[in-house]
DNA sequence: TATTGTTATACTCTATAACTATA
DNA sequence: TATAGTTATAGAGTATAACAATA
């Protein structure tokens, strides 16, 4: 009895070990084709796909520092891929109307454009990912993965 | 009624999009908090331990070919990674009985009990993650990922 | 000629820290 | 003194390509 009891609860600790490991190589092959493909079909990169998605988000613009917590990486790589960004055209930095240390940056209708492509094609890439599932298990993953969300935040360190 | 077919279709599109950039922000934050506690507690990183965690799977040793497929990284990085491990005694290279191109790389005695303990604490961190989760939660995902693995293979480029 | 492994090099992504200009 | 943003630099982590030794 206390041997089954053991047994299974190994079984069960493998059991996430197993599925964290599997999440990983997954995660990581379909981001690397999503790196490969914005490279090979938009000569874009995932960080610069990412600041575009943030500034299609929020039409009214973001600051450097609300750029930077969003995409959670630190000031200095904000500023070099808006400088790149800038530099073709895709965003604009406007003065902040009160607080000139600052800027906002905005997308240009240029920047609206290729975005837009962009992402539609990207959406179509992940949609064609997940085609095997059916919307409730779509659904289902979603909501367990906010679970997984919740212990990172109290895990945290 | 076609408009609520289409809506729903876009809705599910979105539901794959959504359920995408969840999962990639959530494996990303996990992976994190891996390397910054594999580097805290353990001064190492995620491609040593990993290393490692192919040794330990495979005890009769593997080539330095055999380890860069494994790991999915290509040659060189396999060498730079193998000396520094061999260089802390954690690993060996033994030559290989009738290739005399080739190594074997072993784990060394004190590569295993590192490893073991690295192993034991890692799977604990995995275990505590995925504290709220059910075992058919688990398998039930695991399982689904596969499909999503299955995906990758056949829309491979 | 092909393969194993090494070396050299470069690129992406990220962090830290010193700096400037405002607040 | 604190904050917004920039610059400079460093360090993972990875790839490509030229190379040596052996098959």
């Amino acid at each position: 009895m206390s041997i089954d009891l053991e047994t299974r609860v190994v079984a069960d600790d493998h059991q996430a070990l197993k599925l964290w490991l599997r999440l990983l190589s997954c995660t990581t092959r379909v981001e690397t084709l999503v790196r490969n493909r914005l490279r090979g079909e938009f000569a874009t990169t995932l960080p610069r796909f990412d600041l575009l998605a943030q500034l299609e988000r929020y039409p009214q613009g973001l600051s450097m520092r609300e750029l930077s917590q969003r995409l959670m990486v630190t000031g200095g790589n904000v500023t070099g891929i808006t400088d790149q960004l800038e530099g073709e055209g895709l965003v604009a930095r406007e003065p902040h109307p009160s607080d000139r240390r600052s800027y906002t940056v905005k997308l240009t209708a240029a920047g609206k454009r290729a975005f837009r492509k962009m992402a539609q094609t990207h959406e179509q890439w992940v949609i064609e990912l997940f085609e095997g599932w059916t919307a409730a298990e779509k659904a289902q993953v979603y909501g367990l993965l906010a679970k997984l969300k919740q212990s990172l935040e109290t895990h945290h360190e």
